[in-house]
DNA sequence: GATAAATTGCAATTGACTTGCAAAAAAATA
DNA sequence: TATTTTTTTGCAAGTCAATTGCAATTTATC
């Protein structure tokens, strides 16, 4: 149930293996922003990565890169949470279409809650829960379509 | 059940009256932009209604300014299908959390259908219906948290 | 350790979206 | 309708997330 997104602090070694066993080389900084995904209790900016990293340690554009080929073996999830640019988080390993979560947002103070799984019927509760009120909700479909499979 | 999304072909002059209706000034442009919302199948970005009206009969950032200005208003939805854009739709009227609906998107081609209401346990048969396959969805919430409210 | 392959920093670039300003058009007033 | 006030428009410049080419550095492979 819970999932390696959020708050598990992986260690060092278990980044570096995280990143052999998806055939990624062991680079300082991608072993760094693998354990700031670990730590955070929420899904992270490419831009907040980079203030915690420290401008100073590496280049934005490392970290994109870094997104990217995250993104592209699975190890993360791209996120979309209204804002104007996108937000990572790790994925389980066993994190598929019938095991994921969403996030709740909110819209005066852009403070993000985790959800803790994927049943819109049970989402209501949840939301009375964390104390959210005046819900909206983002809902679309990505697919193949049958000229296209 | 059908909203004023997409294939309603509005006439100019219910076009203005929906501008008046909502405070905002009857120009060629927003006229322009309702009637072509009101044919389009699918929902258009800032980009495509650039094409369609001609860059030589309005400036890009017109454009902006009218999709900000309807979406303020309420008459449109802003909409992320994974693309690294907007789209838009004319809303309905009546169109509120417990009546509007969403899309699919093709991952390949880019081909966008629209689904009939948003009810998730009926989706799946709607992707089978139109041939969609490997679904992936992104459903994320937006709220005022406790501190906020 | 030597060599091949991947990653990094840096600087330049793209593309979506925004903004200031003066001219043009629309709305409000008379 | 004529005049005044308000809003919109085009144009050009700017912002910011994200991408890319290239040479230097690091990591993987042998
Ligand atoms: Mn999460
Ligand atoms: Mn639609
Ligand atoms: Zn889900
Ligand atoms: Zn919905």
């Amino acid at each position: 149930m819970k999932t390696k997104c959020c708050d598990t602090h992986i260690s060092e070694e278990e980044a570096q293996n995280l990143l052999s066993e998806n055939g990624i080389s062991r680079t300082k900084i991608k072993t760094s922003i693998l354990l700031l995904l670990s730590k955070s209790k929420k899904p992270l900016s490419a831009s907040e990565i980079y203030q915690k990293i420290g401008p100073k340690n590496c280049d934005i554009s490392s970290i994109w890169r870094t997104l990217k080929k995250f993104h592209e073996k699975g190890i993360t999830r791209e996120l979309n949470l209204g804002e104007d640019f996108f937000r990572y988080e790790l994925k389980d390993s066993h994190d598929e279409q019938d095991h994921h979560h969403h996030h709740v947002r909110c819209r005066d103070c852009g403070d993000i809650k985790q959800l803790e799984e994927c049943d819109l019927s049970a989402f209501d509760k949840m939301f009375s829960k964390l104390g959210f009120k005046k819900m909206e909700h983002y809902l679309e479909f990505t697919g193949i379509c049958s000229k296209c499979s």
